[in-house]
DNA sequence: ACCTGAACACCGTTCAAGT
DNA sequence: ACCTGAACACCGTTCAAGT
């Protein structure tokens, strides 16, 4: 790549993780270009698709997820770890506004280019979930893909700001569904 | 209202109805107006906002699932009342792609045209909640904003392609942290 | 190889003019 | 009282032309 581009590149995407900061997934990409003091078809060239672009921002973090569950897996009980994940998990889907409906199209579409990303997390989760069934600590009627479903609706519930307040205690209700009678490790009992 | 103006405003809604059902709650009011030949500043005069359209559109069903809880409320065991009346609700929910995100601006915002038809909801939801939590059924530490929330990210999830297959099952997951030790009336026991 | 101006077809919103 | 044509400011997408 010659080094304007490189430059153009860099600089689009620092600009865009802003805009999609302040606007959520669906920003307007003329703005994002415009900010960036670059053509609208210079934008096109690098990141052919908006999926394109916001897989470049969220890639790093989705990747970070798969590392830190073949961190957990190797720490502290089965059910703690899963817990912990998927609270991590839920976090990192609300970085952006819009996310999740992004996860869930990428997730079903081969052809997105945060399929990969999407499927990665998934896989780490549902061995996280596996260990955490075969100690008896997580309902045994949940799969990967559900993990994977349930995050992303936690994660939207904390997007909806009326929802927003109330998305750390639903975060509970849900997670103690999939792991009943677990009553410690989670949001609430930690805090008093 | 003058008689044009009625036949105007049917039509709109007719075709509104239509339309959204095939594209969302974001369908174009453009497309809309065109469908019903009408002038679109003529559907902006009976429908100042996409809300006010959406809001008749949704109210005859809200409302009646206020009507249905309290047919439930009177019938059968608070445990089974609740489950039923939210499957039902996430049903009604599910009928037009983007109404989650309806709801839930909607409930948060008193100058919504929707505003109204939510608060009936969550408290016919509320009183469903509260009698099968004074007969010990329902979890206590919910109310009726968290209930209105979880329906809201039900049929989100239903609404999402990739998750709608999961849905009936992470709806009885769900419900299942709502109404511990609930094993009758699900849609999986009721199936086998 | 890379960037840009300019066009195209859309959208929501609003105004002044018609009947 | 109600409806409409036409304009405005936006948007995503793409092409031909520049360096």
């Amino acid at each position: 790549m010659r080094a304007d581009a490189r430059k153009n590149r860099d600089h689009l995407l620092a600009v865009a993780r802003v805009v999609v900061t302040e606007q959520g997934a669906d920003a307007s990409l003329r703005d994002i270009a415009r900010r960036a003091d670059v053509a609208l078809p210079t934008l096109y060239r690098h990141f052919p698709t908006r999926e394109a672009l916001l897989d470049t921002l969220l890639r790093e973090n989705f990747d970070a997820l798969a590392e830190r569950a073949v961190e957990l897996e190797a720490s502290g009980s089965p059910a703690e770890a899963l817990g912990t994940w998927l609270r991590e998990c839920v976090a990192v889907a609300r970085e952006y506004r819009g996310v999740t409906e992004l996860m869930a199209a990428a997730i079903g579409d081969a052809d997105s280019a945060l399929h990969a990303s999407c499927v990665t997390m998934r896989a780490a989760g549902t061995r996280l979930l596996a260990r955490a069934q075969a100690a008896g600590a997580a309902r045994a009627d949940l799969d990967g893909a559900e993990l994977f479903a349930l995050v992303a609706a936690l994660a939207w519930l904390g997007d909806q700001g009326s929802f927003a307040p109330r998305a750390d205690h639903l975060f509970t209700v849900v997670a103690s569904a999939v792991l009943p009678g677990r009553t410690d490790g989670d949001a609430e009992a930690g805090r008093h």
